[in-house]
DNA sequence: CTGAAAGCGCTTACAG
DNA sequence: CTGAAAGCGCTTACAG
């Protein structure tokens, strides 16, 4: 039909014709069809996150930075929650999820369901994941990308020894695996300043999970400096400090992860390290999109690399 | 094709073809194109939610009971991001979301992109709002759903009056319209009351927008009780409040609006009115598939009414 | 520059 | 119980 041609704006229609079709268009109030038009071409126009919870910041964010890149490409977001790391829940979400058709996922692969979810996708469509961490040893067959959590644990827990502390206590978020990266640099950190290297400490994402687990440490007049898996457990390390009689940072120093918006406005403001999140769901974008259409070479990454906000959670190790 | 028969589950297959088809699925790894079934069947299995900044609670929370719904339906959800009131950004919006084809759109029509996106849906495509406050006299041709945020400010605003406060301030999120239904609610309890009535202060929907609006409120003895558009505002009302060296609840009471996570955990833990967002998205689904397959009495509301949460950032009005 | 033909991968009647 | 035919609304070569 000559009106395909109008509205893909294809050359070879006469101004004329092409007036007199839009106006028909215009007049008809008519749309063509996103499906048959991607039956037709063979090729889909969307692209699906796979994500769990997307109430926490950090998904919330990287779907931001996914739509907007994916809007820019003309393509649609459709958001596949992952509710349960069983298998068979994995598995359904692949079923409802992957077929061969689409455009391609995008799997938010920071906790179990995720890297299930990555590892159950079926050969022959377009993926790309976002890890906890970027290791270059596993040679995969699909890109990845990720934040340096590596380095972001380790700057900030440098940063707590150089402040005189003696060692720091960490309360780490769900990981996907046995040590999330976040807990390998802080280690690390640690090892490196000859630190003592407590136990890590397991929580979830909420402020209330940060606040079970800090409430021993608030105990221990030994902790004097946590680093907090995320800023929403560092909100409820703030609160079992606070309920302890803990000043902070007087009496101890507390670091969070991500930079929310909200973190600048905690009693005391937080210190925390600030992650580009849009950044890398625009990262992720670009990365399916090189898959889908490889030649030329990857494209660069625009997110920011992770930065150490210091705000007033954090002070010198109180002299006993 | 027989396969289509076995992979819908149709009856009229013998046992044995079933279980033979079902095996050379199994092993050519055959995924139906979802695409190809649409348009077969003429009726899309998704349903687009247009929505601004899903980074904020509301939202975010309200996707998830979307997507909790519409997976439990076979639905799948695409995210349609509005990030300008602009008309011409929202007709591109419209453009891109909105083919004849679509399962249908549930609109969070609480800014005003959100309305003006409402207004331009093309006819013929289901559609359902998610308003600021369900106004019947409007009579629509669209099915609405709404939390009672009118009643819910009537209710804080009441709590604080009985708390002996002279009067309660407001500092508002944005709103759809001129007088939005919590500015409304505030409004007419104050009224109720015989409390003086105060120009309620705007803001945006973020701890800081809720900081910068109330320094001057701080700053003003007078001011003994605010009530904040939403929790986020409330947060930063706290900063502002304690910079000011005015104590909460002792000084100032302040009270928010949603109950997200963090509240619980703000210090002091802060009182305030919760929302039943994903509730709120679960009926959204259910009025949609109710507008696609009519017959049958329209479904019954899930979402819990609001509730006032009683914390500690509200007390007895200071005597001077 | 414009139109008739075939096909994308399913489903829905209709025959066997 | 099983298969051949037509069609969903576009697009992509191919003719005029």
């Amino acid at each position: 039909m000559t009106v395909s041609r109008v509205i893909n704006d294809s050359p070879g229609v006469s101004d004329a014709t092409r007036r007199h079709v839009l106006g028909i268009i215009e007049e008809m109030n008519f749309r063509p069809s996103r499906v048959a038009r991607e039956l037709s071409r063979g090729r889909s126009t969307s692209v699906t996150v796979m994500t769990s919870d997307t109430t926490l910041y950090g998904r919330a964010a990287l779907l931001q930075g996914v739509e907007e890149a994916a809007r820019a490409a003309g393509l649609q977001v459709v958001i596949g929650m992952l509710d349960s790391p069983r298998p068979a829940a994995v598995k359904a979400a692949i079923d409802r999820l992957c077929d061969p058709t689409s455009g391609g996922v995008i799997v938010i692969a920071w906790d179990v369901a995720g890297v299930r979810a990555l590892r159950a996708i079926p050969p022959g469509i377009p993926v790309v994941a976002a890890l906890e961490i970027n290791d270059t040893r596993d040679s995969r067959e699909y890109p990845t990308t990720a934040l340096d959590d590596r380095a972001a644990a380790a700057t900030a827990t440098g940063y707590l020894l150089e402040l005189g502390h003696r060692t720091v206590h960490h309360i780490a978020v769900p990981s996907s695996t046995r040590s999330s990266a976040r807990v390998q640099g802080w280690r690390s950190a640690l090892r490196a300043a000859g630190a003592p290297v407590p136990e890590a400490v397991a929580a979830g994402w909420t402020p209330r999970s940060g606040y079970e687990a800090a409430r021993q440490l608030a105990a221990d007049r030994e902790v004097t400096a946590v680093l907090c898996g995320n800023d929403d457990i560092a909100l409820g390390v703030l609160h079992a400090m606070r309920e302890a009689g803990r000043a902070v940072p007087d009496s101890v120093s507390v670091v969070g992860f991500d930079d929310i918006p909200a973190a600048a406005f905690f009693a005391p403001p937080l210190t925390t390290v600030r992650l580009d999140f849009a950044g890398l769901g625009r990262d992720c974008v670009a990365l399916l999109q090189h898959v889908r259409d490889p030649g030329g070479a990857a494209p660069d990454p625009v997110a920011a690399p992770p930065r150490l906000v210091v705000r007033d959670t954090t002070g010198p190790a109180p002299r006993h």
